[in-house]
DNA sequence: ATAAACCTTCCCTGCACGGGAAGGTCAAGG
DNA sequence: CCTTGACCTTCCCGTGCAGGGAAGGTTTAT
């Protein structure tokens, strides 16, 4: 299997394929005797496993240890689960971040008139006129 | 002001104000006779403005847009306004992809026993065993 | 024979900076 | 007067996660 035929089947960009390779996500594949990488079915198992990691925003470095933990019969599913909730924290900390941002943009958003006159809360706001009406 | 102070005014390392300098955030800063940078107050106004809006993760490219806005007296406040929508739909995505992701990750953790025992949905998942029961 | 569709490596781009090297400058103290 | 340390300068590298494209070799089909 080329490198082609594994993007197709994967999902994942030739240029990608690489990549993983060349930090170890993948093992580096062997080659044919025009340098072409030859992959095997276990490759096309381990790239849809990094897809779906990565579908759920786990950082290529928590992917490369759930990949180990994957490949070890021994795991105690206590670590592939800590593993886990860690991510669930830094999620609901973006959530949170976000939705303070979304409020505080909503809010000024509403008090714009957006029409053809220059008076906008968004610009004074954020040149930290503070108006003590 | 040297380039120090105005770190330490606005909270925005000496590091960064060069960067924001160099892709035209700031206005190029006059040198004294040995090369220093020196800052006016009005570049201590732009940099609190940069911060406020980056606080509310505009883009430095929308900072640009926004500053160009604030600087002209003749903006329409209806597109700030635009800006700031455009903005909140991103942030809108962005939260509810997030939370689809968060929802997946709390129910495979749930699922998993989390001992010393190999099994682990978490894992089975990513690996794509499509299992029926 | 030639075109097209592959494949290879290499380096550049983006975002928004941070780190650190190598070197010039300035103020205070011994 | 000289040193020390706190400034400042430019330069290039690294981060995470790839995508873009050049320059070139290979294979397949027509």
């Amino acid at each position: 299997m080329n490198i082609g035929k594994l993007a197709k089947h994967s999902g994942v960009s030739a240029k990608t394929i690489r990549y993983y390779e060349s930090i170890g996500l993948l093992p580096p594949a062997s080659r044919s005797a025009n340098g072409y990488r030859v992959f095997a079915d276990s490759d096309l198992r381990t790239l849809r496993f990094i897809q779906r990691a990565r579908d759920l925003s786990f950082s290529l470095k928590d992917v490369l240890h759930l990949l180990s933990l994957w490949r070890d019969p021994g795991r105690p599913s206590s670590e592939v689960k800590a593993l886990a909730r860690r991510h669930i924290k830094r999620i609901d900390k973006h959530i949170a971040d976000l939705q303070a941002m979304r409020r505080i943009l909503d809010d000024l958003a509403h008090r714009c008139h957006g029409d053809s006159r220059p008076e906008c809360p968004i610009l004074e706001t954020l040149a930290g006129s503070e108006d003590k009406s």
